[in-house]
DNA sequence: ATTGACGTTTACGTTAACGTCAATATCTAC
DNA sequence: GTAGATATTGACGTTAACGTAAACGTCAAT
């Protein structure tokens, strides 16, 4: 996180730290909130879903037809979540091989410079 | 997938379709790399990442340099996958928490409402 | 031989998420 | 009380990943 960037998400008001003077006072809410933003930047959410998804957090005077609306806000995030969950556990497989592979070789070669030395 | 994004994979050097004429012919070699192109963008990876992560797969000649520098990516890689599961799996706690929170505050309500009934 | 339906190239446009730079203000240490 | 380090505000620049528009080729069907 550059100063930058923090002023960069004050503008697109994803924070609103205090003002003392011209500095700026981040509270630990302000803080927590940042750090959920980047960890959904981890996993290539935009800005715009972070905030999304931490409002579903905050208390908005909620009736019958809002909440069944967030429910099926919560269930369209949990669905792309479970295909990325997917995705990542692929890819890991796909790393394992991999490795697997490498060592593979590297362990031919070496059994192939001992068993010349064993002559 | 558009048109416009396979002609912009090509001009990148992320596919190399056959050509008949100025018409492009796709392997099925091409689709799974396609495929695998769009699990990345999946999770946030840039396409140079997952042309990075394809090529892992490659039978490039292997001399053990290579091949060790080769694991450390796998395990770079490896790192950030994980890191990306658990806040995927931090999110979908995160996702339960607020429907449960919905589901109750919906409950609530019918109960209210059953109760002076049954009054 | 004309009409769609589709594909192509060229080239400029767009959006997100900052980077970079210049000029100015604040604070701290010496 | 002055230098140096750090923060701030515009304002323009940058990169990735395409979108969009114009002008043209191709091929089957009418």
């Amino acid at each position: 996180m550059t100063t930058r960037t923090i002023r960069f998400y004050e503008e697109k008001g994803l924070v609103h730290p205090l003002r003392q003077g011209q500095k700026r006072l981040f509270t630990p809410a302000d803080r927590v909130r940042i750090k959920l933003i980047l960890r959904g930047k981890r996993i290539g959410m935009t800005l715009q879903d972070s905030v999304a998804l931490i409002d579903m957090y905050e208390p908005q005077r909620n009736n019958s037809r809002q909440l069944h609306s967030l429910i099926g806000t919560v269930e369209a995030r949990r669905a792309t979540l479970l295909q990325q969950r997917s995705d990542i556990d692929d890819m890991l497989a796909g790393l394992d091989e991999v490795k697997g592979l490498c060592e593979q070789a590297l362990g031919k070669r070496r059994h192939r410079v001992s068993g010349i030395k064993r002559k």
